[in-house]
DNA sequence: TACTTCTGAAGACAGGTGTTGTCAAATACC
DNA sequence: GGTATTTGACAACACCTGTCTTCAGAAGTA
């Protein structure tokens, strides 16, 4: 109550202060977070070993993150809201002056850039599926989320499409899950497919839904 | 060497001989894997949860199994077969005679309906992610399988598409994919959406992306 | 009926994991 | 320099799971 509000002192510690260390030492779990579960995945990942990758200790870890699924949820929150921004850069900067088509193929073209670092395609494409109803439930929002970025920017595109409410949901997950699916049979492959075949290849279904959608 | 050639004797018991009480007790674990693996979820089960649920005794599953992860592979490839051989039944009646959307109609409305089964739609769609390399490997081996079902079907109907050879996979398996997504989709949502409206929706994509790649 | 085989329930054991506690060394403040 | 705080390594604990063994009783066979 005098002059130390807070119940712990804080004082600095190796140049820098209580709260730098705390965003620092996050920061750390996040990178450990994005390898191991990137490449070793998910379910084979241990509280000891993500230790051992950030290069702290344990007790740091339930400090910052408590468990590991809540460390993976940090880890793809950072790539999807970083991931959905970029792509909202690219189209909206499209957007006006550029055709259909081109604003299609900048949207995915950013889509698979990102997705190119096999971590980042790995924990944002496969790794969530199923690991428990909160993170299912989260996922899944997100999902949802993608399906209604897109359908926005379809809206941007053709304002006057005529469909049901329902319909239009469900082809904007499936649109969703055709990129998910592409993007991880990318990743598996190892990569041996050129990113502007993906792109192509993915933005026909785009078109073709669009042009049959408007010609209705 | 003499009478029994069998090391193990296997005389009859409970009115069943040894060779029927072993394929009774596989089938039992793989109702029960689909029961606990389409609810519970394939993480959370255990050999023992699994015997109580299949009212069996760990040994036997050893004997018949050997492992969770093996048999969640059996009740993948058990359920998968099956999908896979009505749709081609259903498609096959329906390639002569009707018209294409017809008969992408009717595939995806097989589809859908093997779905309406949750533990079926979960275990198919969703639970497979991630368990393992292995695991990883052959449900992707199937995804792709499924792709080049679709394309067969594709070319049976529209025999001059002219694209190149891997966009034309990217695309097929993108299909997949969205329909994987929208299948996760219902399930989800507790079956809300009306298969019709599942099955028209999915459709638009098939249709419009022909239409394209035709027109071309 | 006596004997062998099969079954089901329970327990034992080892290994791995999450989680907490201990303690010495490093660092900062007075 | 002396003292308090922060850090990092490691051990300890409890828990759960896969896996194998034990054993009594049921079911068939001679």
């Amino acid at each position: 109550m005098s002059k130390q509000d807070d119940k712990k002192s804080g004082r600095t510690y190796g140049g820098m202060s209580m709260e730098q260390r705390k965003v620092a030492r996050r920061q750390q779990f996040l990178d450990a977070g994005l390898e191991v579960f990137g490449t070793t995945g998910f379910r084979s990942a241990t509280v000891r070993g993500l230790c051992r990758q950030a290069k702290l200790t344990d007790r740091y870890f339930y400090e910052s993150y408590g468990s590991l699924e809540k460390l993976l949820v940090a880890v793809y929150e950072d790539r999807m809201t970083n991931l959905r921004a970029r792509i909202v850069d690219v189209v909206t900067i499209a957007l006006p002056n550029k055709s259909t088509e081109e604003v299609i193929h900048a949207g995915l073209d950013c889509f698979f850039n990102e997705l190119e670092d096999p971590r980042v395609a790995k924990v944002c494409m496969v790794e969530l599926e199923g690991v428990s109803p909160d993170v299912d439930e989260l996922y899944h929002g997100y999902i949802l989320g993608f399906a209604e970025l897109i359908l926005w920017m379809t809206r941007q595109l053709y304002p006057d499409v005529d469909l049901p409410d329902d319909e239009i949901e469900v082809i904007g997950i499936s649109i969703v899950g055709a990129m998910r699916q592409s993007a991880t049979h990318w990743l598996r492959g190892g990569y041996a497919i050129e990113r502007q075949t993906m792109v192509e290849a993915t933005a026909k279904l785009f078109v073709g839904l669009m042009t049959l959608v408007v010609k209705d």
